[in-house]
RNA sequence: GCGGCUGUAGCUCAGCUGGAUAGAGUAUCUGGCUUCGAACCAGGUGGUCGCAGGUUCGAAUCCUGCCAGCCGCGCCA
């Protein structure tokens, strides 16, 4: 509808311009925005206003002559055009075009809202990556449902998504990883004297040396290990350790209904001489020196602050060097867009990233890959901040949460928010006064749609989907509400999957379902006349459906009892 | 000190590719269930959009400066 809005108002500018009314040449941006207050119709156009100046006329005068023009050649969807205030164009849709949104929806289902703007581009989307150092805390939790749900976003938009997980199984955190479950082996605890430094201090720690001593056998996703029972064996210790903790974090993954297509690890880009590869092509490229005995990259080439060093002193490369070499590999698979969605705790590895993959000077454009950095959560318990510290193993897991709080409440709550704001998520409240979560608020709109449903067939009604002529009949204000607001929802896709943020899906169903309560209390969906009682629920059936593609989007569930 | 993010109602947050009277939840106050699910709805109270300039027909939104908070600034990841 917005589009035929456009090239109606674009006809009609060209042939003022036709005719002199205006000049030739002019600049402007087409701005079609539906309207918040209903008293300005559908939709509305600044387009008076943008070309006053170029016109040489005041907006409103401007805006008469342009609604003239309209006047002579306008579609039968729009039912009038006014102007209002300083000169805004506002355009009335006709019933038939307004209610034609629930058609739509009926014959395209679970595909509505759903496009092909992508055109099957491959994209890659790394998520959660953390480190099998520990069990998986609220952050991580925050970064499964927004790297989640863009790949949910993507895929619906045409995209074809791969979605990554990397982790560091080769560094000095897995050393101490190995080191303090090495000691839980031999009995000791965090308080002893020769506790390793920089041990890691969880309780955990002690679940991990139990079951290695215990001739454990572990599955997870991509590591499959039995426990040696020698506490002496530092690199079975390890390799057990590391794999306990993969398939914890894939339990919690699991019940989070959250998945990777792909594990890639730190320790296999050694072993396929990618790092090493990595390191010629920079040092070829002329970008790096060596000083005080160890190698150092040219970042500051590239807009970093200083140079950082690739090799150290001891021979080995810093962190960075295989993240470079991880991505210059993402890029040979052939993905044009990769998305890294990361805690901002991690930004400045951003612009070392880039630099690196600048210096290697293999066609890889500036600004690659995408980052979407989310910022720390805050977690509130018993009115006070709990402090997360993986050391001191003061912990707020996502287990912790999804078993308490719920697997819907905690997506929903993790998700709905930008990610770049804080997020300040309070357990007890979100326990306490579950009622209130936004989600259920939502699910319940859907899940009232079901209750009619149920009761139409407990009553014997008849019903069929509505004609366009039927649908007429709604002409109530909430439910012209509620057909605007579903006609919006294509669009309300398109820019998350565009700008990675769904969160704006969360605040769109959050107001769907509010018009829908509002709607729901103020017309009796089942009415004793046939066809306003077909019209209402066709409509009822189609705010389930969007309400349902949407939540989809964001891995809740929409259920039909509650 | 440098860089990133943030600052909107008592609290938690939307709105930020400039648009019309700045929104929602919560809290608080008043109403609404003999009728399709009251986990709901209708209405009231509540705002110097951190501060100060600038850009323009128009700024919460863009630009500059300042203030405050969080994060990062390692030959850890």
């Amino acid at each position: 509808m917005k589009d035929a809005i456009a090239s109606l108002l674009k006809s009609t500018i060209n042939q003022l311009q036709t005719v002199g009314t205006l000049p030739k040449t002019i600049n402007y941006q087409l701005n079609i925005d539906a309207t918040k207050d209903k008293s300005h119709g559908d939709f509305a156009s600044n387009i008076a206003l943008a070309l006053a100046k170029q016109a040489g006329m005041h907006p409103r005068k401007l805006a008469e002559i342009i609604v003239e023009t309209i006047a002579t050649n306008k579609a039968h969807d729009i039912e009038k055009v006014e102007i209002a205030g300083p000169g805004f164009i506002n355009f009335f849709l006709s019933k038939a075009a307004a209610s034609a949104i629930i058609t739509t929806i009926l014959e395209r289902k679970d595909t509505f809202g759903l496009n092909d703007l992508g055109r099957g581009n491959k994209v890659q989307v790394e998520y959660v990556s953390a480190n099998p150092t520990g069990p998986l805390h609220i952050g991580h939790g925050r970064g499964a449902a927004i790297g989640d749900s863009i790949c949910r976003l993507l895929t619906g938009t045409g995209h074809q998504v791969t979605r990554e997980f990397y982790y560091n199984d080769a560094g000095q955190q897995i050393n101490n990883l190995a080191l303090s479950t090495q000691a839980r082996c031999k009995g000791l605890g965090p308080d002893d004297d020769s506790w390793p430094t920089d041990g890691y201090r969880g309780a955990y720690i002690n679940d991990v040396a139990d079951a290695y001593m215990a001739k454990e056998t572990i599955d997870a996703e991509d590591k499959h290990v039995t426990g040696a029972a020698n506490p002496d064996d530092l690199n079975a210790i390890r390799d057990f350790a590391v794999a306990y903790l993969r398939r914890e974090q894939d339990s919690d993954l699991k019940a989070f209904d959250v998945d990777f297509d792909i594990y890639s690890l730190e320790s296999a880009l050694y072993a396929d001489g990618k790092v090493e590869e990595t390191v010629n092509k920079l040092i070829e490229s002329g970008h790096t020196y060596e000083n005080d005995g160890a190698l150092w990259l040219k970042t500051t080439h590239f807009g970093d602050d200083k140079d950082r060093v690739m090799r150290k002193t001891d021979g080995g490369y810093t962190y960075f060097v295989p993240d470079v070499a991880y991505h210059a590999e993402k890029w040979s698979r052939g993905f044009k867009t990769v998305i890294n969605e990361q805690g901002s705790d991690h930004h400045s590895t951003i612009t070392r990233v880039r630099a690196g993959l600048q210096a290697m000077n293999i066609g890889i454009p500036e600004g690659w890959p995408d980052y979407v950095l989310h910022q720390m959560v805050l977690v509130m318990r018993g009115g006070e901040e709990v402090k997360l510290s993986k050391r001191a193993g003061s912990y707020v897991t996502l287990r912790d949460l999804i078993d308490e709080v719920g697997r819907d409440a905690t997506r929903f709550f993790l998700v709905a928010r930008a990610p770049s704001s804080q997020l300040t998520f309070d357990i007890d409240l979100a326990i306490s006064q579950s009622n209130d979560n936004p989600v259920y608020y939502i699910q319940y709109a859907h899940a009232r749609v079901c209750s009619v449903q149920r009761k139409l067939i407990e009553q014997n009604l008849s019903w069929t989907d509505a004609d366009a002529n039927t649908l007429e009949l709604l002409v109530e204000d909430s439910e012209k509400a509620l057909m605007k607001r579903l006609s919006q929802y294509p669009e309300v896709v398109t820019n998350a999957a565009h700008n990675f943020t769904p969160h704006t899906i969360a605040n769109y169903l959050r107001e769907l379902a509010g018009e829908f309560h509002s709607f729901y209390n103020a017309c009796i969906v089942l009415d004793e006349n046939t066809e306003l009682r077909n019209a209402r629920i066709s409509l009822s059936i189609a705010v389930k459906q969007v309400l349902q593609n949407g939540l989809r989007l964001l891995g809740v569930s929409a259920p039909e009892k509650m």
